[in-house]
DNA sequence: CTAATATATGAGCAAATGTTCATTTGATTG
DNA sequence: CAATCAAATGAACATTTGCTCATATATTAG
């Protein structure tokens, strides 16, 4: 065993580092695996909306999906722009739409909605 | 209102099947939204492993990666062959690994440790 | 056959999660 | 200013989740 050229130290800090990276990767995914944010989101793909037309949409209560835009929020999946009360939403970046689309097309796939 | 040619019924259906079909990308999302799994899944982009194999390099019990590869395999994000009284597990298709890496290739994005 | 090894599975439990309900904060209007 | 409306937030609670521990189910070796 320990044949390395690396420090032992350099090898602790890339093994944190690589712990640290799935654990955000992990993290990341768990944001869409929510059916009320999957709805939000797709609900975004269309355009921005406030809270209220969201949880009128939706079905939900205003405070259910606050407190799920938050979640978004925390991890950049929406941007917001307030207009006097109200708080608009939409996706933050094309990464978002691009990776809902995939999840989207692997579940179409799989269930024969697509060849 | 109710100024569709569609069938009330038909929407009700189609309205059903969206739902089913948003309930199922959560789902499928969801299983990529675990350190353990993730964990797994990054080994498996190297090729097949036993669950002998991962449970020693992830350093967990035999047990606790046993059942994160059935939530794995129940979802199809993996498959299997069974070569004695080992089992080896291997990533189940393409799909899989596109969608694991565009995740990693955001969060690398979103840390800066890319341009 | 029995013993040994690899994997799967069920029960139980602690921790995390998503909603509701009540309340607060912030912005606009009269 | 007080009243009103939109959104955010905290506490509480039920549900879900991921692990451990013990045990079951193969499969192979002796």
């Amino acid at each position: 065993m320990e044949s390395s050229h690396v420090p032992t130290e350099e090898i602790d800090i890339i093994t944190e580092l690589k712990q640290e990276f799935i654990h955000d990767v992990a993290e990341f995914f768990k944001v869409f695996g929510d059916v009320t944010r999957i709805r939000i989101l797709q609900s975004l793909l269309i355009g921005e909306k406030n809270v209220g037309e969201l949880a009128d949409s939706l079905d939900m209560s205003q405070s259910a999906i606050s407190h799920q835009l938050r979640v978004l929020r925390q991890n950049n999946l929406v941007k917001y722009r307030k207009d006097g009360k109200a708080v608009f939403y939409s996706l933050d970046d094309g990464h978002v739409q691009t990776i809902l689309e995939q999840g989207m097309v692997h579940i179409a796939h799989k269930r024969g909605y697509v060849e």
